[in-house]
RNA sequence: GGGGGAAUUCCCGAGCGGCCAAAGGGGGCAGACUGUAAAUCUGUUGUCACUGACUUCGGUGGUCCGAAUCCACCUUCCCCCA
């Protein structure tokens, strides 16, 4: 399933076989947590701006529409009209952010429904049937993702629960893909490894998870409280006992160059919502660093977005304009920046992937790292 | 012509003797955002030598220890009656 093409280092350039396509990583998946990218983008617009797999969430779309209504309308695909990779993620992350709505047992947890406040059960087994019925490409392990800074004994715990999880998980899929009434006969089930910042138990995860042989394996439980350095430690700490025929998925990261420096030690898979949630803010990502639209500055800035862009939007829009529908609160000005700002992922994977095939990730990313970092300078 | 009401900091608008540089919106300016409860949230928005001082609430002149708040006149606007 998982083919290394190149190696330079730990950076690895690779390719991903699913039931859905063929998925080039180093990847960028664009978050659409309800079935829609936020900001009026359509799955034909995903076709222009080179996104390869498209990320829902089982929580969001068991909560709404239901899964019962998409499995019913043919599955998420047909629903969605996107004929390419998805991963669905697992609801697990939710345990994390909607921490003041929860209460966590050996089964599973007890949600209150940010919609209406009804009190919702998700576990292993009843997120892999939510997402067995929403026939995802990838579907993810329900996991608990730990707050940064967490006590030892609370973060052994939880680590040790997601791996009992993780083997109900993987049971439940195996049974629910092969029943004949089955949406994705092929789906494929993701385990996810946590220990908050703890090395020693990392490392005692990933090696329980790796025994499980899954499809892949993804890093969770980073960039929700500690700094960037410790993020960047634990996944060095935790790749050497990461499987190398299977692809990595660095959870829920994140800026470029969190990216960058992610592909350096060895992951092949992201997801953030940070291009597009920035985008509705007015912060864009360009070749020349980060800036924000809304900033007086631009009132009369005849450029494109990013004169180094060739999206469709920098192919055709002014940032006078764009800043202009910002303030006046035009849906329009959200649209083209989150086509922008997805556009710039999107490409950013692809440089990386050519680097890497080219022999020179090494340099490109040292110099990307420290371009993309910093604020645009008119 | 007669009677009544109103003028507040960029805008709307509260305040009706000290706790007022003046509530709350809006607008402006800036910041945040990392498996999306986020078209959201936060800060700031008279001046300066900024834990203090100075100037400001249509204008002028008063009352008072003290006035955006009370009084007189003036200016402008609104409503009602003729």
């Amino acid at each position: 399933m998982y083919k290394l093409i190149k190696q330079e280092g730990n950076a690895r350039l690779g390719e991903f076989e699913t039931v859905h396509g063929i998925i080039h990583t180093p990847v960028f998946m664009n978050v659409g947590t309800s079935a829609a990218i936020k900001g009026a983008v359509s799955t034909g617009d995903l076709m222009n701006i080179k996104c390869q797999v498209e990320l829902s969430n089982t929580y969001h779309l068991h909560i709404r529409p239901g899964d019962d209504v998409i499995r019913e309308m043919g599955g998420l695909h047909e629903f969605f009209n996107w004929r390419k990779p998805i991963l669905t993620d697992s609801g697990g992350f939710q345990v994390f952010s909607l921490a003041t709505l929860r209460k966590i047992t050996e089964e599973g947890v007890f949600f209150n429904s940010h919609m209406d406040g009804k009190k919702i059960f998700m576990g292993p087994k009843e997120s892999m049937r939510i997402q067995a019925n929403l026939g995802s490409t990838i579907a993810m392990a329900f996991d608990e993702c730990v707050e940064n800074p967490a006590e030892y004994k609370y973060a052994k715990n939880s680590s040790d629960r997601t791996v009992r999880w993780l083997k109900i998980c993987k049971e439940e899929m195996n049974r629910l893909k092969t029943e004949p009434n089955a949406i994705n006969p092929h789906q494929l089930l993701f385990g996810i490894n946590q220990g908050s910042t703890y090395r020693d138990l990392r490392i005692d995860n990933m090696k329980r998870i790796a025994e499980l042989a899954l499809d892949g394996y993804a890093i969770g439980g980073l960039a929700v409280g500690e700094t960037a350095d410790v993020m960047y430690d634990i996944i060095e700490t935790v790749e050497p006992f990461m499987p190398k025929d299977k692809p990595r998925y660095l959870m829920g990261v994140g800026t470029p160059a969190n990216i960058l420096e992610a592909v350096y030690r060895g992951v092949d898979f992201f997801d953030c919502v940070m291009p597009s949630r920035n985008a509705r803010h007015g912060n864009l990502f360009t070749w020349n660093g980060h800036m924000n639209l809304n900033n007086n500055k631009y009132e009369r800035d005849k450029r494109p977005l990013d004169p180094e862009c060739d999206c469709p939007v920098c192919r055709r829009y002014t940032r006078a304009y764009i800043r202009h529908l910002f303030k006046a609160r035009e849906l329009l000005g959200m649209r083209l920046c989150v086509l922008h700002n997805l556009y710039f992922y999107n490409t950013l994977m692809e440089k990386i992937r050519d680097a890497i095939l080219q022999g020179k990730y090494e340099s490109f990313y040292r110099e990307m790292t420290v371009k993309l970092s910093k604020r645009v300078d008119d």
